[in-house]
RNA sequence: GCCGAAGUGGCGGAAAGGCAGACGCGCUACGUUCAGGGCGUAGUGUCCUUAAGGACGUGAGGGUUCAAAUCCCUCCUUCGGCACCA
């Protein structure tokens, strides 16, 4: 008897003999196509789970059948290190951020490397060194420099949690932080931002990307574009000293039904508009509004709430003059903060004036409207009425002649509003890249100069649970001197979003090694853009949203040659456990280091792949991976065990041929679609059927060998270990891997007999075999003269026959 | 409220509009010098039937079609995203 299948064993062995032969390792090759695949890198948490593992087995699966097929492949992997979680087990332990960091980094690269991916380690990517985020500061003088970064006071969500500002993107829910699940509140600060508003229109084009549809749609609405017209409307009093408000409004065409102006509370000029009489109750209704969290503001279906300023202004288009309102369900941050409220037209505006018995004035006509009060706000097209002489021309129409005038009178425009907001990247915390800047009394905001980078993180500082960034308080970090004028400075003590980091890793893979800059052109312009980039939809409008504008930026400096960095995008869906998303908090993570130790890495990578389509993620379930496993074994005897022939027939070795081609088909298109399941169904099928041959000795020597090597290159991607092993035991020369990936004969994958379905009235009746070439008057010739047929149709009347080819006759009958 | 994805045996899941349930788990029976979560063979959607065979069956209800898990309409459930954006 061979020898017993002992995955640990061989695992061990042929990932030492793989790195020592440096067979991961991946140069640039201008003589062979390039495929670059990219799975997001993990944070730094500290253990890998097997949430991670499905995130990048079936990558490096995908990896590897490139590699076959003869593709030069950059399958890189690092560490995404700098972040909140770092510093707080510095406040909670003790330990440093960055001891923390390496000592996580340590385990889960041992953890990578049990996995047996085909990572080239030499390309490993750990942005919290300071060779890394060198450049990232690098980037941001750049930004600074093209106007991209700037620095501006503006309310800003603060998480009470983690002490620090969040973008836009990372509150999320009811208002909460993205990473701790905190209620979000508002803060008035001087922050950095990124102007990625002025890539809102490109960021909406994704016409050349193949990402998957629902996050094409979440980026959409997130950048949020509306079209419509900005208006002045021009003030009443003319002692303030700004004439006119602007209010931004997608229905121009509805402006002579505008019964009143809104603004938000937090507007500049309601102080100035706010009469005598009433500054009591506008005071207090700004007070209440301030004591509103963001998630309670802008909730939908709450009643309408507001003030009267008690001053008035006047519609350009009418010459009529309106109240002025406060509101909280108009955002400071949208538009112009001003609205002309319609409420024949809005919903909301009509609840408002219902509330605070305001006039409602149809300017829009449905079809068929005589007259009468409407009962809802109509916010579809029709004629508009009541709207002087643009009376009795459609909704659209009358967009166009009204835009028409106000340009022609200068009393506004045509204009388009996006929802997106300039990414604030300041975080007041220690574990980040430090932004670059240094404040002078004299010269003001001065950047640090290119040749002074780093700006390196202080080892010394200290952590205490003050609430207040560790960079604040230590003396050595912030005083400088001015770059300009030699005096003394400040440094800035605020770091960059994580998220900064993240946004360029990708090119730092293609030349990691780079010392003068962030990396080598030439190397990122042969790898560059990623052909297949895969991780989790969390990232939709964070990361993917944010790496799409870093390389935009990029492109409009010079320093990249392409659009969009990531050209195709696969979402794997998320392993649960017991019902809940594996996380640390929730208890229910599985480590994936003993199933390992049992059944081996290939058994847990195909137990993975096995669960079910990529992208709907699913269960971990123990017995599902025996099932795997033992397969694997089965897989092991048969290619360990000899075999011989014994009644052989030409009939069986056709039938064999076919079905070793036919799954050769199979398993290609299978991986190019990225499906893995059905992928390792079929090997399954196809090792069960050799099973069944073998016992037999069906088939000559040959062709017995020729199907076990094609089937263990078939497997070679997915169960890497044992497929070398098992190349070597049957007599071929290392490495499997290096193989080219075999190809198949359409011919021979092509069906000889088919199945012939016969149904009567669409119900299966019959089933017939017959050769493939089967003529259709042959088909239903054979299937009408069946005895079962016969008895069917016996008597009735024959109305249609159809044949489909290949596939079924149906006979159609008048009862 | 809006947008998106999904709903198929006891379970995970397969099915270019054309044999529903591939493959795997579980279960049943039998076999095995098999003490274990081992291996092999056969079976396994539900109901009727000794059998041959038949009826029913892909969240619910309609529709299109010779033919629907698949396409269309209405609704229900679950999960994700957005959420007063003028």
């Amino acid at each position: 008897m061979a020898q017993k299948y002992s995955p640990h064993e061989i695992e061990r062995k042929w990932q030492h003999k793989w790195a020592a032969d440096h067979i991961h390792e991946v140069k640039e090759d201008s003589k062979r196509p390039k495929f670059y695949a990219l799975t997001m890198f993990p944070y730094t948490s500290g253990d890998l789970h097997v949430g991670h593992w499905y995130a990048m087995s079936p990558s490096d699966v995908c990896a590897r059948f490139k590699r076959m097929q003869g593709y030069n492949v950059l399958h890189p992997m690092g560490f995404d290190a700098f972040g909140l979680p770092a510093e707080n087990a510095a406040i909670k332990h003790g330990i440093h951020p960055y001891d923390w960091t390496v000592k996580n980094i340590d385990n889960m690269r041992r953890q990578f490397k049990s996995m047996g991916a085909v990572y080239d380690w030499n390309r490993e990517v750990i942005t919290c060194l300071p060779e890394y985020y060198k450049w990232t500061q690098w980037f941001f003088l750049r930004f600074y420099h093209a106007g991209l970064a700037y620095r501006a006071k503006a309310p800003v969500n603060w998480c009470p949690e983690c002490q620090t500002v969040l973008a836009n993107e990372q509150v999320v829910g009811e208002g909460s932080c993205e990473r701790c699940g905190t209620p979000v509140t508002k803060k008035e600060l001087e922050q950095w931002f990124f102007r990625i508003t002025k890539y809102a229109e490109e960021l909406l084009d994704h016409s050349r990307l193949d990402w998957p549809e629902r996050i094409k749609i979440m980026q959409r609405n997130w950048v949020g574009k509306s079209e419509g017209a900005e208006i002045s409307f021009r003030l009443e009093d003319a002692s303030i000293k700004q004439r006119e408000i602007k209010v931004f409004t997608t229905r121009p065409d509805t402006v002579f039904g505008a019964t009143f102006f809104l603004l938000a509370p937090e507007h500049p000029l309601v102080p100035q508009l706010t009469t005598p009489e009433h500054k009591a109750e506008v005071d207090e209704y700004i007070a209440w509004c301030r004591r509103q969290t963001e998630y309670e503001r802008t909730a939908i279906g709450r009643e309408k709430t507001g003030a009267f300023l008690g001053s008035y202004i006047v519609n350009p288009l009418n010459g009529e003059r309106v109240p002025i309102w406060i509101t909280d369900y108009v955002l400071p941050t949208y538009g112009t903060g001003a609205v002309m409220a319609v409420p024949a037209h809005d919903e909301r505006d009509l609840e408002f004036a219902r509330k605070f018995e305001l006039p409602v004035r149809t300017v829009i006509a449905p079809l068929g409207w005589t007259g009468e009060e409407l009962s809802e706000a109509y916010t579809d097209s029709g004629t508009m009425v009541n709207s002087g002489e643009f009376s009795g021309l459609t909704s659209e129409q009358g967009y166009e002649a009204i835009c028409n005038l106000l340009e022609e009178k200068r009393w506004g425009k045509r204009t388009i509003t996006y929802r997106l907001r300039d990414w604030l990247i300041s975080r007041q915390r220690y574990w980040g890249a430090p932004i670059p800047m240094i404040y002078c009394d004299k010269c003001g905001i001065i950047p640090v100069p290119e040749e002074d980078l780093p700006v390196l993180l202080p080892p010394d500082a200290e952590f205490k649970p003050t609430g207040e960034s560790p960079l604040k308080y230590c003396q050595s970090f912030v005083n400088t001197t001015c770059p300009k004028c030699s005096g003394t400075a400040k440094r800035e003590t605020d770091t960059m979003d994580t998220f900064v980091c993240s946004s360029w890793y990708f090119l730092r893979y293609t030349s990691p090694e780079t010392g003068d800059a962030p990396f080598n052109a030439d190397k990122m312009r042969y790898w560059l853009p990623v052909d297949l980039y895969t991780g989790g939809a969390e990232h939709a409008v964070m990361h993917l949203l944010y790496a799409r504008f870093f390389v935009k930026a990029l492109r409009d400096m010079g320093l990249v040659n392409f659009d969009e960095p990531f050209s195709r995008l696969f979402n794997q869906g998320t392993i649960i456990c017991s019902g809940d998303k594996m996380s640390k908090s929730r208890g229910n993570v599985i480590a994936p280091d003993e199933y390992v130790a049992e059944v081996g890495a290939d058994a847990v990578r195909g137990y993975l792949m096995f669960i079910g389509p990529w992208e709907l993620g699913g269960e971990w379930n123990d017995r599902g991976l025996v099932g795997v496993s033992r397969w694997l074994n089965r897989v092991w005897s048969l290619a360990t065990t000899d075999y011989s022939s014994r009644v052989v027939d030409l009939e069986t070795e056709k039938e064999f041929l076919h079905l070793m081609h036919k799954t050769i088909k199979e398993v290609t298109a299978d991986l190019e679609r990225l499906r893995f399941n059905t992928m390792v169904a079929s090997l399954m099928e196809f090792s069960n059927y050799l099973s069944k041959v073998k016992e037999r000795g069906m088939v000559c020597d040959s062709l017995w060998r020729e199907a076990i090597s094609h089937f263990l290159l078939l497997l070679a991607p997915t169960a890497p270990h044992l497929a070398e092993e098992l190349w070597a035991r049957t007599g071929h020369s290392y490495t499997i891997h290096n193989q080219p990936w075999p190809e198949y004969d359409q011919e021979l994958a092509k069906e000889e007999e088919i199945t012939l379905v016969i149904q009567i009235n669409g119900k299966l009746r019959d089933k017939l075999l017959v050769p493939a070439s089967i003529s259709e008057a042959e088909a239903k010739e054979l299937a009408l003269n069946r005895e079962r047929v016969k008895a069917y149709i016996d008597g009735k009347k024959l109305t249609r026959v159809i044949y489909v080819p290949r596939r079924v006759v149906n006979i159609v009958v008048a009862s």
